[in-house]
RNA sequence: GCGUCAUUGGUGAAGUGGUUAACACGCUGGUUUGUGGCACCAGUAUGCAAGAGUUCGAUCCUCUUAUGGCGCCCCA
C-alpha cells in the first residue's frame, strides 16, 4: 500500500469542515485589518534561508526539506513564511509603495523533524507580516490580530507571553553578562546547555531541565540590560496593548531561537495536554535586520506565525462549539429509470438555484434510500413517484417533523426558500456589542469571567 | 538525528506457536413485491503493517524496513 509520506496528514470529514471554517476566520480578519494576502512560492532558493536564519541554530543544516532541482539549483522547500514574504517584498519592490506594507499569507510549511504531538513534516501556518514601520503601534496591531483571531475561533486558555530583546547592542550586552553568570557554574548544568552556552546561550533560559536550576534565581534579566530607547519602546508596546485590552505577560524568558529577531518577542501559549510540549500556537516578533540581511534597503519588520494543524487540535480538545453544518437541504429518491432521469435534472435545477441537493448514486433499494438520506441529516426528503411527476407534482418530507405534502413541481423553489429561510451567517459576529448571552458566541469577551 | 513503545476487517478492538481469527459498531441485502430510522435474519479479514529468517508449522519468536504514539535535540 502506497502510504502518505512521514509526518503529513490528510483532512478530511468534519476535520476538514473546521479547517475551512478557520481560514475563513482568518481571511476575515486579515482583510477587516486591512492586510493584503501573499502567495509566495513553496520551494525557494536554499540561499534565502541560509541567509535569514542565521548560523545558531540547527535548522538550516538539517531540518530543512532541500534538493536539487534538475538544473542543478540548490532549492529547500519553505520552512517558514517570513523568509519568504520579505524576499518577496524586497524583490518586488514594495518598498517604493506606500509603507508600511501590511501582508499575511497562508499555506504550508515543511521541516524535516521527527513527528509528535502537533508537529508534522508538512504543517500549515498562517501569519502576517508588516514592513516599513519601526512604530510600536505595529507591535501592538500584530500581536492584537493575531489574539483576536484565537479568541474569535473560540479557544480559551490563551496567555500572550511578551518579552523585548532591546536592539542588537542591548541582546549582545545581555548575551556577554548571561555567559559571565552562568559560565562559572556550567557543570551543574544538563549536558545539551553545556554546547548551549557557547552555540546559543539565550535558549539556556527555557531549557526543561535546568530551569528548575536554582541559579536560575539571580539570573540577569534582559529587561535590565536595555538601553533607554529599547526600555521605552517596550513600555510603548505594553501601553498599546493595554489600549488593546490584550492581556499579556512580561516573560523574560522569551528569547526565541533565530538570530534576527530584536526588540518585541512574543508566545501564544494554550495549556493543552494533548499539544504536549508544543503548547506554543503561534509566535513572532520584530526583526528589523532582516530586509538588510537579504539583500533590501535597511526596513523594519515585524510579524507572526501560527500553525493551523495546532489550532485544531486545540479546539478539539477544548470542545469549541462551532456552527458547522453538516446537512443538506434535500435529498431526492427513485426507483425506475424514468425517475431517475428527472432526479439529476431536478437535482440541477435546485442546485443552481442555491440549494444544497443530493440523490442517489448506488441503486441502493427504497429502503438503503432514506437511510442514506439519514446519514446526510437532509431536511426534507423526495421520493420521486412517476404518477407524480406525470401530475406535475411531487411528494416533499419534512424530515425533522415527517409531515409530507404534495406541492406542484412549479412551487418546488418556492416552497424550499420559505421553509430553509433561517439561514446563519458564519462571520456575522458583532463584536462591539455582544451581549454575550449564549454559549455559541465566539466574542473576544471573556465568557468565563462573567 | 537519538531513545522508547506500538501496528489485527470500513471502525473500536479480543485472541493463540497448530487446521472456520471472538465480540461490537458500521455497511449491504432480506422479513416489508415503492416509504426509512425499531426489531429479527443473512452477508461482510484465504488474513493479523511489509519483507526475510527460526520452526514440521508463525498473526504470535528473531531481524530489517515502513508508519504511528511519547520523550530528547531543535523549534522558524
Amino acid at each position: 500500500m502506497i502510504t502518505k509520506p512521514k509526518g503529513c496528514k490528510d483532512i478530511y470529514g468534519m476535520d476538514a469542515k473546521v479547517w475551512k471554517y478557520i481560514e475563513r476566520i482568518i481571511d476575515s480578519f486579515m482583510e477587516k485589518y486591512n492586510y493584503g494576502y501573499l502567495r509566495t512560492p513553496i520551494f525557494e532558493s536554499s540561499e534565502l534561508y541560509h541567509r535569514g536564519v542565521g548560523e545558531s541554530s540547527d535548522i538550516v543544516t538539517k531540518e530543512t526539506y532541500d534538493f536539487l532541482d534538475r538544473g542543478k539549483r540548490n532549492m529547500t522547500l519553505r520552512p517558514e513564511g517570513t523568509a519568504g514574504v520579505v524576499r518577496s517584498y524586497i524583490e518586488n519592490k514594495m518598498y517604493g509603495d506606500s509603507n508600511p506594507v501590511k501582508l499575511y499569507y497562508n499555506g504550508t510549511m515543511y521541516r524535516y523533524e521527527r513527528p509528535q504531538a502537533g508537529r508534522e513534516r508538512e504543517l500549515t501556518q498562517f501569519g502576517a507580516e508588516v514592513l516599513g514601520s519601526d512604530d510600536p503601534i505595529i507591535d501592538a496591531e500584530i500581536i492584537s490580530l493575531a489574539y483576536q483571531i484565537f479568541t474569535t475561533l473560540g479557544l480559551k486558555n490563551i496567555t500572550v507571553h511578551i518579552n523585548s530583546l532591546g536592539d542588537q547592542d542591548s541582546r549582545s550586552k545581555y548575551r556577554d553578562a548571561l555567559v559571565r553568570y552562568i559560565a562559572p557554574h556550567i557543570n551543574d548544568f544538563c549536558d545539551d546547555c553545556k554546547i548551549r552556552i557557547s552555540k546559543n546561550p539565550l535558549r539556556i533560559l527555557d531549557c526543561k531541565i535546568d530551569s528548575k536550576n536554582e541559579i536560575f534565581k539571580n539570573v540577569p534579566k534582559i529587561t535590565d540590560y536595555l538601553n533607554d530607547e529599547s526600555k521605552a519602546r517596550f513600555e510603548k508596546v505594553k501601553e498599546y496593548l493595554d489600549i488593546l485590552k490584550v492581556p499579556y505577560i512580561v516573560d523574560s524568558k522569551i528569547v526565541r531561537g533565530l538570530d534576527y529577531y530584536n526588540h518585541t518577542v512574543f508566545e501564544f501559549m494554550i495549556d493543552i495536554e494533548q499539544l504536549g510540549n508544543q503548547n506554543v500556537i503561534g509566535a513572532g516578533g520584530r526583526y528589523n535586520g532582516l530586509c538588510e540581511q537579504l539583500g533590501g534597503p535597511s526596513t523594519p519588520g515585524i510579524g507572526f506565525a501560527s500553525g493551523i494543524d495546532r489550532i485544531l487540535v486545540a479546539m478539539e480538545q477544548q470542545k469549541v462549539d462551532i456552527n458547522i453544518k453538516d446537512e443538506i437541504d434535500l435529498f431526492l429518491m427513485y426507483v425506475n429509470e424514468e425517475e431517475k432521469k428527472y432526479a439529476i435534472y431536478l437535482a440541477q435545477e435546485l442546485r443552481l438555484n442555491g440549494f444544497c441537493v443530493d440523490t442517489e448514486y448506488t441503486s441502493r433499494s427504497l429502503k438503503g434510500q432514506f437511510k442514506q438520506a439519514d446519514r446526510m441529516n437532509a431536511k426534507f426528503t423526495a421520493v420521486l413517484n412517476s404518477e407524480d411527476l406525470d401530475n406535475n407534482e411531487i411528494k416533499i418530507k419534512n424530515n425533522k417533523t415527517k409531515e409530507e405534502e404534495i406541492i406542484s413541481l412549479d412551487a418546488l423553489i418556492f416552497y424550499l426558500d420559505e421553509k430553509l429561510e433561517n439561514e446563519d451567517e458564519i462571520l456575522n459576529y458583532d463584536f462591539e456589542d455582544c451581549e454575550c448571552s449564549t454559549e455559541e458566541c465566539h466574542c473576544h469577551n471573556n465568557h468565563e469571567e462573567d
